[in-house]
DNA sequence: TTTGCAAATGATAATCATTCTCATTAAATT
DNA sequence: AATTTAATGAGAATGATTATCATTTGCAAA
């Protein structure tokens, strides 16, 4: 595994820092929206999706499925990891999860906001920013219309050094 | 394996389409500069790494570890895959490379071009459209002074349907 | 050129995320 | 409630990636 100056693992995502130059935007989302989600992707609505849902809401952002199968088995110890891991690859499909992947790390997912952002990572310490820039997804739809593409979707993910990074040298 | 309407996988790169609405970059390179490569990221010239970067550069680009282990076999019976996998790490780790990741499938690699480009890929068939913008490039570094970070790199794909298949229904 | 050492190589085994299988259970529709 | 079809859970299988280690090689000092 790859270590940074500091020993830590490159790419992990570490708890969220309260540092004014870091930006999460949160959603609310009730059982209705999990539930129009499940129906969406043409899925039965069941006990087991809820309650993956509910939990990829309420944790932190950019969860492993290992990460989130833990959090799931805590609200219902018979849900099996099959049922997570499989759910979470038809939300991706569905555009209904994000999967981000960083080297050969296990994927992440966080629920696709309704407010679409993009990522800035700091490959030193891991810390995420998330970003909301209009003139970005303005030319990106002119890059697609020059080629006569229908875009569905697109992956921006800015890396960096984070200030704080930068200053511990 | 998640396949379209045609029965093609998708996320397979294709074999380069010649239509016009495709786009490729070709850029020359000598054996003087795959040396500088190497020597940059402090790691010995050997004739394997010769080759391997030889083969990476004139074979089809976003070619998987194993194609490209595959190409180097026909110049040299005796280099080795773990060889050609960690190399492909190294230079990936100095951007020397740049690997693309699509679902869960093998990463796929090109030699990062001297001028900046970035994808866009066709979900349904797999053409992919590389293409430079300067003003996607200028607001990043816009959004990353924003927020203090020092850029080292970025990823940007563009996710959508191409004429083509738009056509074809 | 010979020698010494660190790095590179190649074969193979190990790891581990992801996917598949299948018997059982549950959701939705009538 | 009965029928139909999808979902679930446990575990095995897959397959890309990484690690290990004995051997070889590059490189530079003597
Ligand atoms: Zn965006
Ligand atoms: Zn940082
Ligand atoms: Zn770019
Ligand atoms: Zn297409």
């Amino acid at each position: 595994m790859q270590k940074n100056k500091n020993g830590i693992e490159k790419g992990v995502l570490l708890p969220r820092p309260s540092s004014n130059e870091t930006q999460f935007f949160d959603e609310e989302w009730s059982d209705e929206d999990f539930k129009n989600i499940i129906r969406k992707l043409n899925l039965k609505v069941t006990p087991q999706r809820m309650i993956i849902l509910n939990c990829l809401h309420k944790n932190r952002k950019h969860i492993t499925a290992q990460e989130l199968f833990e959090k799931v088995q805590k609200l219902n110890e018979d849900i099996g990891f099959a049922t997570v891991y499989r759910f979470l690859k038809d939300l991706a499909l569905g555009h209904a999860v994000t999967e981000v992947r960083m080297g050969g790390m296990p994927a992440r997912y966080e629920l696709t906001p309704k407010k679409h952002h993009d990522h800035m990572t700091c490959t030193e310490c891991g810390r995420i920013v998330e970003f909301q820039n209009k003139s970005i997804e303005q030319h990106q739809e002119k890059v697609a219309e020059q080629f006569g593409f229908k875009l569905t979707h697109h992956v921006l993910e800015l890396y960096g050094i984070c200030p704080s990074c930068q200053t511990h040298e």
